[in-house]
Parts: C-alpha cells; sequence; structure tokens
DNA sequence: ACTCCATATGACCTCTGGATCATAAATTGT
DNA sequence: ACAATTTATGATCCAGAGGTCATATGGAGT
C-alpha cells in the first residue's frame, strides 16, 4: 500500500496501517523504535507537528519508506490512499 | 525525480533540489510557504528534528508530494537517489 | 460483570525548533 | 575588485513535542 501523506493525520493512518499490518502493539513498536507509546498514541491520532526524527524513528522501526517527488500530474494511478 | 528520504539530510537535498530547479531563492520560498528563510537554511541543511509542520508548508509550496511506502525488497529501480 | 491487555489522556519538566532581528559569509554579476 | 544578492550563523524568546509516570478509558475474551 501506498499513502500520499499531505498532513499529520495521513501520517497518522499510515503509521497505524502498518503497524497492525505487522501485529505489533503500540508498546511493542515503541520498545522497538525507542519511541514512547503515549507518543505513538499522538502521533497515529495525527496529533501536530511531530518531529521528523521521531518519525524516522517509527518509519525505520515498521520497514516503511519516504519517498518526494513532485507531485503527480493528476495520474492518480489508482495505488494512493489519502485521507 | 524520486528522492528516498531516511535521514534529515536526504531531506535537505530534496528541498534544495526542488527549490533550485525552480529558480527560487530561499527567501522567495520563504514568503510563499511561510517558512523563515532562516530556517529554510537549516533544513536544506540536514539539521535536526524539523517539525513535520514545517516540512509539509515546504512540500506544499514546492509542488512536491510524500509518500509512504513498504520498504521496496531490493527493488532498487534507479530512479531513487540517496544521500 | 470481571479480568487483562491496549490505547488514550493528563500533568510535569526539559529541551529544542521556529519566529524574529542582526549580521556574517558566500555567491553571483559586472 | 566591487556591489548586490543569497545563504548561513548567532542570539533571544516562546510554544510545543516528547520523555516519564500515573491513570483512565476501551476492547476482547471468558
Amino acid at each position: 500500500m501506498k499513502h500520499l501523506v499531505r498532513t499529520s493525520k495521513n501520517l497518522g493512518h499510515a503509521i497505524r496501517q502498518a503497524r497492525k499490518a505487522k501485529n505489533l502493539t503500540q508498546k511493542e513498536l515503541a520498545s522497538m523504535s525507542g519511541v514512547w507509546q503515549e507518543t505513538i498514541s499522538k502521533i497515529e491520532n495525527g496529533s501536530g507537528g511531530t518531529k521528523l526524527e521521531t518519525l524516522f524513528d517509527l518509519i525505520a522501526a515498521l520497514d516503511l519508506e519516504i519517498t518526494v517527488t513532485e507531485r503527480s500530474k493528476g495520474t492518480s494511478d489508482g495505488l494512493e490512499d489519502i485521507f
């Protein structure tokens, strides 16, 4: 699945989905990423300006990757998942 | 161009490249994104944990998009740009 | 209903990112 | 070399993110 991320809320969804897909609890993800369970909860619920470093920790622990590209001109190839 | 972003430094490169590609100065990007020129400078140089909201502002102003996907298994299709 | 685990919330404290202004250093043009 | 523009740095201040602990709420399962 590919998540187009424009807001913190999008991000939260992507993180939560990836975590669930791996059958991890927030606590487990917390211990493998070094990010507190409480913080993960907030992030998954899209609460405000997380720090990038925190995001990278989560992304790495979840085996995800972030890419930055030019905005695709209309070509919504159907793989995106926007919230 | 597609930038795989794992660190703040990667991010900085992606931002700077996109800005240059559009022939914008930091000050111009600053006024169109609402992010201070000084802050843009720091971000482009990869200095530390930027806030997500700031990043989103920049990304939007530069017509870029962020996607989160599962880490591609080996398939380095040659389009990435890692720093 | 009652456990047990998961997730959310609330409070406190510390640390740091970003706004803001000033200025230094680097780059570009002539 | 010089002037002009762009980028970097340095300092101060403030808001808020995350570490940390305690607790509340929610959900499964029995």
